[in-house]
DNA sequence: AGCTTGACCGACC
DNA sequence: TGGTCGGCCAAGC
């Protein structure tokens, strides 16, 4: 249902949504990770989708690679510079796999 | 109104 | 471990 005022539903163009999405993306400590389904879930609103149509056009403004998906990795464009931060940061991150190791790097702190 | 397109996900083989 | 397939949710044409 969507209310005037209330949930904007997960409308990627919705600057509600995209504040929502982005402020949890800041909130991701270095070294941690999260997917984009965690984010999706936790605000209780849209979809690992929408929250990866907000970080596609809006992610460059945050640590945007802490959010990736469930498989651990990101889309090839992204993953060298992705690599950096990861290192630089501690991430437990598996070179030969140009992915994280979501076993001990994915962030359930909340 | 129907079909395609995404920084996706989980089950299956 | 990796590829396919169907489901998902909203946008755009």
């Amino acid at each position: 249902m969507t209310q005037p005022g209330l949930t904007p539903a997960g409308d990627p163009e919705s600057p509600v949504f995209i504040r929502q999405v982005l402020d949890v993306v800041e909130s991701i400590p270095r070294g941690m990770v999260l997917t984009y389904g965690d984010i999706a879930e936790f605000l209780e609103d849209g979809g690992p989708r929408q929250v990866g149509a907000v970080m596609s056009r809006h992610g460059a403004a945050v640590p945007w690679w802490r959010v990736v998906n469930a498989s651990g990795t990101l889309p090839p464009h992204l993953r060298g510079e992705a690599a950096r931060h990861y290192e630089d940061e501690g991430t437990s991150y598996d070179k030969s796999r140009e992915r994280v190791n979501l076993g001990t790097a994915r962030w359930d702190g909340q």
